[in-house]
Order: C-alpha cells, then sequence, then structure tokens
DNA sequence: AACTATTGATAACC
DNA sequence: TGGTTATCAATAGTT
C-alpha cells in the first residue's frame, strides 16, 4: 500500500524505519481493534521498538489474556508432547519468510514468462532484457555444442562402421570365396542396410524421444536465434 | 476494505463472522510480521477466537517478549505509581471505541451539510430525506409558535402602551389644562414617537442579532419552505 | 476456496 | 509530527 511496491527487507535508512514504523504499529493496533470488535475476539498485542520502546494493545485485560495464552500453551504441551512445541514461536515467523520468499520468486517467474510486464520500470525491462539476452546466447552455446559433439560422435561411429563394413567385406569376400566363389552382391546389400539404420537411430536420439518434439525443438532454437538478433538491433538503436 | 463501507460492530451473522475472522486474523499476523521484518521490531500476538481458540504469532520467543513487556511495565510503575496504571490495558481500547463512535457521528454531520451523498444508497437517501423532511416541518413549527410568541407580545406591548398614552394623555391633559390652558398638540405628538420606536425595536430583536443576518434567516426559512414542497412533491411522483 | 469491486492502509512527499 | 495524495494491498460480498 502506497507509492510503489514494498520490499519486504529491513529498512536501513533509519528515518524511514521511524516513520514506517509509527504508520504501521499504528496501522496495525487498529486492525487488532477491529478483530475484537468485529469478531468477538481477544487480542493482546505487545510490541517493542528497535530502540526497546514499548507499545501495546489489548481487547481486555493484557494479563488474563497472557495467562489464558500459557494454560492453552500448557494443555497443548500435555496433549501433543513436545513434538509441535520445540520452538513453535518462530515457527510461523520462518513459514512467513519462506512465503516472502517464495512470493518474490513466483513474481520473478511470471517476469520470465512475459507477464505482469507492464508493471516494470524502464530499468528493470532493460535489466530483463538483458538477462534473457544472456541465457539466449547461453543456450545457443550450448546447443551448438551439443549439436557439434552429436555430430562428431556421428563421425565417429560412421568412420567406426566403415572400418567394421571394410573388415566385414574384407573378411567375408575371403570366407565365401573360400566356400561359394559368386555369392558377393548379396553381402554388399546387407551391409548397406546396416550403415543407413545406424544414421537414422542417431540422428533421432539427439534429446529428443519423439519425431514431433524434436520438430518443436528445431522451430525453438529458430526463434532464439532471430531474437537474439533483434536486441542486438535495438540496443544500437538506444545507443545511436 | 472490500465492497462496501464496513460498519464496526460485532458482526451478528455467525458465518459471516467466522469467514471475517479468519480472513482478518492472517492479515492481521502478515501485517505483525511486516512490521517486525521492516522496522526491526519485537511483536507478540495472541488471539483467542469467540470460541476460545488460540493463534499466535511472534517475531522472537513469545515468552522472551511477554517477560520483557513484564519487566516494562514495573519499570513504568515505579517511574509514575499507578495514575496512568490502574487499567492500561483498556485504554486504548476505550479511546478507539470512542474514536469509531466520533467517526461515524462525523459522516452522518457531513450527510445532513449535503456532502458525501453520492455514496448513499437509495435507501439510506430516502431515509435522510425524511428526516431532513421531519426536521424542516419542525423547525418551522418552532419558529411559527416564536413569530406567533412575538406577535402576542408586541400586541400586549401596543396594548399596555396604548394604555399608558391614554393615561399620561388624560394625566397631561388634566395637569396642563390647570397649567397652560393651549398645549394639548404638543404632548400627543411626542407619545406617537415613543410608540413607534417600541415597534422597530421590537421587530429587530426576534433573536436576530444585526440587520443582515435577519435578512439572511429570513431567507433560509423561504428556503426551508420550499424545499418541504419539493420533497412532497417528490415523493408523491415515487409513490405514483 | 477463488474472484473482483471497493475500501482502507500507507509510501513518498511536504 | 501531522497532513496530502497516488498507489498498492486487504478484504466484503459473491460464486
Amino acid at each position: 500500500m502506497g507509492r510503489g511496491r514494498v520490499i519486504l527487507e529491513r529498512i536501513e535508512n533509519k528515518i524511514s524505519r521511524q516513520v514506517t514504523f509509527s504508520k504501521r504499529r499504528s496501522g496495525l493496533m487498529k486492525k487488532a481493534f477491529e478483530l475484537s470488535l468485529l469478531c468477538d475476539a481477544e487480542v493482546a498485542l505487545i510490541i517493542f521498538s528497535g530502540r526497546g520502546k514499548l507499545y501495546q494493545y489489548s481487547s481486555t485485560d493484557i494479563n488474563k489474556i497472557i495467562e489464558k495464552y500459557r494454560q492453552c500453551c500448557y494443555n497443548k504441551l500435555q496433549a501433543c508432547s513436545d513434538f509441535l512445541e520445540h520452538e513453535p514461536q518462530s515457527q510461523y515467523h520462518e513459514f512467513l519468510r519462506l512465503k516472502v520468499k517464495h512470493e518474490c520468486l513466483e513474481r520473478s517467474q511470471r517476469k520470465f514468462q512475459g507477464e505482469e510486464l507492464e508493471s516494470l520500470t524502464l530499468e528493470e525491462l532493460q535489466s530483463l532484457e538483458k538477462q534473457l539476452d544472456r541465457t539466449t546466447t547461453l543456450t545457443r552455446q550450448q546447443h551448438m555444442k551439443n549439436l557439434i559433439a552429436r555430430a562428431d560422435e556421428l563421425r565417429e561411429k560412421v568412420h567406426s562402421l566403415e572400418e567394421l563394413n571394410k573388415q566385414l567385406e574384407s573378411k567375408g569376400r575371403d570366407e565365401l570365396s573360400s566356400l561359394v566363389p559368386n555369392c558377393t552382391n548379396q553381402i554388399q546389400l546387407h551391409s548397406g542396410q546396416a550403415t543407413q539404420f545406424e544414421y537414422g537411430t542417431t540422428l533421432n536420439t539427439c534429446g529428443f524421444r519423439h519425431q514431433k518434439e524434436a520438430a518443436t525443438k528445431g522451430k525453438a532454437i529458430g526463434t532464439y536465434i532471430e531474437s537474439v538478433q533483434i536486441n542486438h538491433n535495438k540496443n544500437n538503436g538506444g545507443l545511436l
């Protein structure tokens, strides 16, 4: 609430922190009061400022509420041992900390998915663009590496297959010529089929399980390259 | 916050009350957490629902906060006797209750002054109109009464002055006739002036200090009467 | 529990 | 500290 989103971190500026403390403290007390009034609840609120000054609100006698609280805790302890009770007071606090982090992450995630971009400032947008650019470049590089590695692998395989082929060819020719002098055509046909098969499976196992997926990924790579070029153009435009 | 203004009274509907309790409770805890985080404060919050269920939040060990609180209270007690300490826990609560009442009154007042009328529902507006109508009628009646009373008073005064005049006339005539037989004209002229003067002051003291104020009020009365007629017309229009 | 129109809280400013 | 205003956040009513 207020002008601009609040960053949930300790406010470093002392003056701001004091002003915020004063305003939010009274807001909190008001809300505590409203809860007690609207919903018929007993509420006790104790606040110590950073410098140890006490502020309190309670809908009824605070000492009675504290007593009731202690009684309640004692009952709970009896009921479920000290499994949940080890440090119950900081549990919710930690949970909320986590929640803040989580929400922050979710927001960031949405930005990366292209949502809520209108809420970003020019700087944030540029920063996001840069980050996307970096990531895109890295992605492309990694992809290239993969393709090159795969190509090398294939070349290796082709090479070894050719070797194998040669061996088989010569071995087969030797063996056959010793047994049935006129059957060399059949054997050559067989080895040709095997080579074709190897090519096919290798191409299709380049990280993609199905033909359809492979096609989609291929398209995506094309898009990446395009967007990188667009970004470079934009950057130049901004500088000129 | 939400659809429609919140009336700060106990929510009578049980379901609504529970829902509101749940929502506001978590809101309150969130705010308590934010205060502790942003402003480096220690916060302890204890809530008992209407049916006695416990909810709590604390930024650090709640027992330590309570101890610190007790220590603080003890110190305060030593410092300024028990003047302010008689029932500190309910003081802020009572203050807030009063504040709510006061704000409610202020809002009502503004309505009666014709402000913020756009925020009223049709029913509220009609109710306000009726109230204004009633008040206007009463005002008019009272005003009439005052005028009549004043007129009676004047009549009395005129009467008594006429009596006095007669007495003076006869007395003067007797006295003068016994001293200077031909001076009756002068005495009659004098008593005529006195009567005129009395009329003037009486009209001008009809509750108004100055001529200008009297004029304004006169105009206002005219307006009242006009508006009553308009309201009647409107009401008829609504019913037909 | 999710949604949304609205009010309410409050950050920045003075 | 207290008031103002632009904005965001909480939430009342509703589904």
